[in-house]
DNA sequence: AGGCTTATTGAGAACGATTGTCAATAACTG
DNA sequence: CAGTTATTGACAATCGTTCTCAATAAGCCT
């Protein structure tokens, strides 16, 4: 996981710049589907790794939607959750310090160590009533 | 969605019933498994119905693990979260008033109406050390 | 109780998302 | 520029879940 050797792809590149592109999550294969109509040969496994390497190097933030599909977004700054309209998919990003704090809390009050959490909030939002 | 009939069979008490015997979320396949085991006949399908069923009607707690499956635990009381080990999938329920009144908030600051939320903490538990 | 209607069942096929396989390609190294 | 090997892309394979459909059995009615 430390001395892996990374290339640097044309096709990473594209992955990479499509998510920064797209509003909101979007899944692996809407990307897929996006480069391709864009005229890139790429194919659906290496969307799919690519996604999963951004992911785990912090580029992108993966999300797990209802229906068990995984949806990723391009994540710029540091810890951060989400506020996802029910119905057009419109995200916020919304700073949540004190709950942090709060999961972290009670993570060890438990006796849980390396704590990490999942905290969404889904709505309708005011375009979509 | 008001209208429906609904016919009370053994096969939905079974997965009732083995859904309260489990320790934490189990997973559509183990509980048919673990029916097959004492001797049932039920389908597969069976029981995702069955499971699907008790979600909707709040009898059964509904949450997608990391690797997209969809994990269900009887739930006895009203709202809570859950505070579970990545090893060994020891569930803590707990309560989480402040963070309930800070979901609705952060929605309704945002224009988002009928909010709900998805809070769940993982760690490694002290006895997965 | 016996019959009728129709929700529910179970077995397997079908499905969709994701991951694996593997030969061909192309990034880096020296 | 040649050699090594991570990465690619096409497709098969896998896994969880849903669908299909004939058979079964709940609940209602008389």
């Amino acid at each position: 996981m430390a001395d892996l050797k990374r290339r640097n792809t044309r096709q990473k590149d594209a992955v990479r710049h499509a998510l920064g592109e797209a509003i909101g999550f979007v899944s692996a294969q809407q990307l897929h589907l996006v480069l391709k109509n864009h005229g890139s040969t790429i194919g659906l496994a290496t969307v799919y790794r690519a996604l999963a390497d951004l992911a785990e190097a912090g580029e992108a933030d993966p999300l797990q939607s209802k229906d068990g599909e995984l949806l990723y977004r391009a994540c710029t700054t540091s810890h951060h959750h989400h506020l996802i309209c029910r119905a057009c998919g419109k995200t916020v990003e919304i700073e949540a310090d004190r709950v942090e704090k709060w999961a972290d809390e009670v993570a060890s009050e438990h006796g849980f160590t390396q704590p990490s959490h999942t905290i969404d909030i889904f709505g309708t939002c005011s375009a979509c009533q």
